[in-house]
DNA sequence: CTGAAAGCGCTTACAG
DNA sequence: CTGAAAGCGCTTACAG
């Protein structure tokens, strides 16, 4: 069908291990490389990863499983890490499990049967199915983002949340704002439970007092957004002060302070979660938490292909990257 | 390393070609079906789907390229496509160009080498190098999304675009409208020209002039959409309706609309695009034209693995999907 | 229905 | 540095 290794080969009169050394970068006669040279781009011959990794047992393919391709936090990530993987030669194989359990479980066996070199996944709060283990015994290095896993050991990426969390809720204290409620989404899931674990760290080392009614958690989502803002804002005395802890919950909750007519920072001081496209059209600029997307996904895969490269010297990796707040106009500071 | 027939053909005591039978489905005797399985559920053996196709010369890989994988739109047709190609245990190769045509190009080059079986594109408006028709020309179908690409003779799937814009536009004018705006994107691209067609079509069918400053074309995101209603809410004398082209347009749009303090429907009336999570959080509900991704990806997905399965009988297909239009509460009925 | 053998496109000890 | 040969895990005519 197509040119192979060995048209090139003839072409060139060389052997076939001739041109697979030449394609594999070792050191060969001038004369030789010069005619194989020519003969790959006379021929238009390409190399057939695929049967190259028969060999080697490598499939040069990442499996990176994810709860939702429409989550744009991770297919943020996604593309940083493609970005690098791409640089390696390494091609991603993207299955999302629309946050099924059991689909992840069968998406995990299907790349497994396509033997993936390696693994990015996205647990999103799920529990550590058997055959991650398994990839691990096969030698298959599995990188966590975002998630914690504890009952699996390997490595994983995520950020400071507690401390990002933290951060913010310190913010608006040091802005005078003593009534701060946070939207929060599942602490079921890790992520929800570390920024919360933050917010309320930062109200003890303060000495604020916490108020239940000031604590929700609901779904990571616009909707979940939108009802917890509602919920805070319509109460008796409701908060000076919203931290909301993930992007889609920013947008929803922005909206509901829209439909309330509230306006920002002046009745009601917001910061938020991270800054897609959302950023360009809100007015005023939200003061937000930033997860550096591109950072986590260049480190997932650089973590992952280092380990397909053999090397773990420094296994199990726990990176916790370092959040930025991007303090612009959304937070007001209170007189006393 | 792992358990390969070799190993199950062994334990089966029979030969490895009947062990291949067996997986694929051929018939043999119950006694020799029974060992086989016995013997591959003990062993735990799966098969190397890598290995399989460099036999018969498939990798039961499908690669998808799109220009961002951020973009909500093309991440929910691949979303439903991959759910298609699973099921036939096609798995997708997903690539990101990052809007670049040089970029776009090193990819196909790259699926090549990975031997895709057949291709997704979504060209987002680029022009068809040469190495699409390599694919072509090599047995490899390549189906093209969202996008028409009068240079390429292939499959493509798109929306009845124009035909959308003409319905989104005929339902204002029976609300009694006339000064109707369009907000669209760039007209450089397929999606942005047939949008805009329709518009005008429809105001043509109805005898309605054109008012130039009513129409806007500039970029598919949400500050385009924001910054296009800013400036037509802004006009002397400002449309009474917005037809919106986008999903990340209608999202600026409204921001702005919230920014000016414009009710709707009571004094602007919004046909928007599409109904991602948005509407979830945006009162009044808006009508949209809705596009129906999920099928976009299931058709996409079945025609590009009938041609994998050497089903050429009706190629090219162009398949116009239909949209729907939601007729919710962003739209006011004018009294005459 | 089944076994033995050749082969998919490449790599890699093994000799030289 | 290079050629000949074996082999990666599977499939598939070819005989029987």
């Amino acid at each position: 069908m197509s040119v192979t290794v060995r048209d090139v080969a003839k072409r060139a009169g060389v052997s076939v291990g001739t041109v697979s050394r030449y394609l594999n970068g070792y050191s060969l006669r001038e004369e030789n490389r010069q005619r194989i040279k020519e003969a790959i781009d006379a021929l238009g011959f390409k190399e057939n990863i695929i049967a190259k990794g028969l060999k080697n047992n490598r499939s040069m393919a990442i499996g990176v499983v994810l709860a939702s391709l429409t989550d744009i936090f991770a297919t943020s990530i996604v593309t940083a890490a493609e970005r690098i993987a791409a640089k390696e030669n390494f091609s991603f194989i993207v299955c999302d499990y629309e946050g099924s359990l059991e689909k992840m479980v069968q998406k995990l066996d299907f790349l497994r049967s396509r033997s993936v070199d390696g693994l990015i996944l996205f647990p999103s709060g799920h529990s550590c199915p058997k055959v991650l283990q398994a990839y691990l015994d096969a030698g298959i290095p599995v990188v966590i983002v975002n998630d914690d896993m504890p009952a699996f050991r390997t490595d994983k990426v995520t950020v400071d949340n507690s401390n990002a969390s933290f951060r913010a809720v310190e913010w608006l204290i040091h802005s005078n704002h003593r009534d701060i409620a946070i939207i929060n989404g599942d602490t079921e899931v890790y992520t929800g439970r570390e920024r919360l674990k933050g917010y309320l760290e930062a109200l003890q080392v303060y000495e604020i007092p916490i108020n239940k009614q000031f604590i929700t958690c609901g779904h990571f989502s616009h909707k979940g957004g939108y009802e917890a803002a509602k919920t805070l804002l319509t109460l008796e005395t409701p908060p000076t002060a919203l931290y909301i802890t993930n992007y889609y919950m920013t947008f929803g909750a922005i909206m509901a302070v829209n439909e309330l007519k509230i306006s920002v920072p002046q009745q009601l001081s917001i910061i938020g979660f991270d800054h897609f496209e959302i950023s360009d059209v809100i007015n005023p600029s939200l003061t937000v938490i930033e997860q550096p997307t591109d950072k986590i996904g260049e480190m997932a895969a650089k973590t992952v292909i280092r380990r397909i490269r053999g090397d773990y010297s420094d296994f199990p990796v726990d990176l916790s990257i370092k959040t930025r707040m991007l303090v612009r106009d959304s937070v007001r500071r209170l007189e006393l």
